[in-house]
DNA sequence: ACAGCCCCATGCACATCCTGGTTGTTGAAG
DNA sequence: CTTCAACAACCAGGATGTGCATGGGGCTGT
């Protein structure tokens, strides 16, 4: 689950960053309007947490510019508490929910988990492939109901296979997803992690479900 | 929890309650004074948001008339912005908080939530959880009917994992609950205190109950 | 002044992540 | 069929991050 929050203070932004790690979210950071919009038409988000006083183009005006280039991520806007009306134009200009600062974190994760409820229908439902189960919400996994024990790459990596089976996926596509906003692309550490992804999934089993698929990358889906 | 919303106007009536019942509540809806008193003697509920402006009886009105009848549910008020002495005769009606219009929808939640914790706390029930007893009003502790010394702050603590057991607390959460920490991300304050509570909960007995969740933080359960 | 509590800073232990190198595999050209 | 180059799998060790334990300083109430 991807989140782009979308704010100049540095402390106030590296809070709500680890807090919502802390809840099993992925979180990019963008410090101004433009570079938010940019890194939002760039890659898929799940919400967007944007502040509406922000350096460079305003919060409310990225989010009128994203909407006008057909962007439909959900967003949830940060306002000054005085600022009743910029709550108004905040819901003309597109923006799906909002939060008064200051606010309690357990306040923002709440509506935080509400929108990207009530906009994916089947997020945060239990996948299913094979006799894999993996549980977003508490990022548990299952392999023929047996526990499996991931750390935190293993799991985003299983998850983005779990939510693409049966297409081959690029170490492109995967360092994009998995990884970082920018990326060396010169580095064998997805080779790795699919080797570890591999020795918890597949190792103990007679079905391997983890494949190569040679010059191209990896994809889950039943041997044949 | 149910809570009665008493409110004419139908636009922010349904607004409210999907709103509400978006964070888990049960909502009622009454259109005007008379039905909001009838319905909240009739059924007990955990909070009545009451607006002031109401047709055939005032909300101030409704609230005396049903702490006349012994009625003790907290009442949160809903007033406009300029009527501020309705505020004062709210609070003497027997009101436990007020709201003024236009209001953030997340300060309504807030507010409503802290009533309803508030009530809740009143309650003085004891807390149990595996063989650790936590009694609110007295701020004392057993475990395995043995007392145990907590300071405030690990009380604090304590009685926040026993109000949420089962369930990884973040740092951030711990920190907001317990703390009135915001910002402050560079302390492990927590990880000292939780290491004190272990020292005088855990310690000594076979069954550890506070456990770490590696990169988020910490969970009270029974062990596997 | 002292004791108790709260909080901070530090150092250690260990889990996780990543890099670089080595070995193994594949498929096409000779 | 053999050879070779490109690609993938695997391994080992170092860097980084995270949590735990502990000592001590500041503050407050006695």
């Amino acid at each position: 689950m991807h989140i782009l929050v979308v704010e100049d203070e540095k402390k106030v932004a590296s809070f709500i960053k680890r807090g919502l790690e802390e809840e099993g979210f992925t979180v990019d950071l963008a410090h101004d309007g433009e570079e938010g919009v940019n890194m939002a038409m760039d890659k898929p988000y799940d919400l967007i947490l944007m502040d509406v006083m922000l350096p460079k183009m305003d919060g409310l005006s990225a989010i009128k510019t994203l909407r006008q280039n057909n962007i439909q991520t959900p967003v949830l806007c940060l306002t000054a508490k005085d600022a009743v009306d910029d709550i108004v134009s905040g819901l003309d200009s597109g923006s799906d929910d909002y939060l008064t600062k200051p606010f309690a974190f357990a306040e923002l994760v709440s509506r935080t988990k509400a929108l990207i409820r009530r906009n994916s229908h089947d997020r945060g439902a239990e996948l299913v492939f094979a006799d894999i189960r993996l549980d977003p919400v508490s990022h548990k996994v299952w392999r023929a109901d047996q526990e499996i024990d991931l750390t935190t790459k293993e799991y985003s990596l299983l998850e983005y296979f779990m939510r693409n089976p049966n297409q081959a996926l690029s170490r492109t596509m995967i360092a994009e997803q998995v990884w970082d906003y920018t990326f060396d692309t010169f580095t064998n550490i997805i080779d790795v992690y699919v080797n570890y992804l591999r020795k918890k999934i597949d190792r103990n089993f007679d079905k391997k479900l983890i494949h190569t698929v040679r010059g191209v990358g990896y994809i889950l889906r039943e041997p044949e």
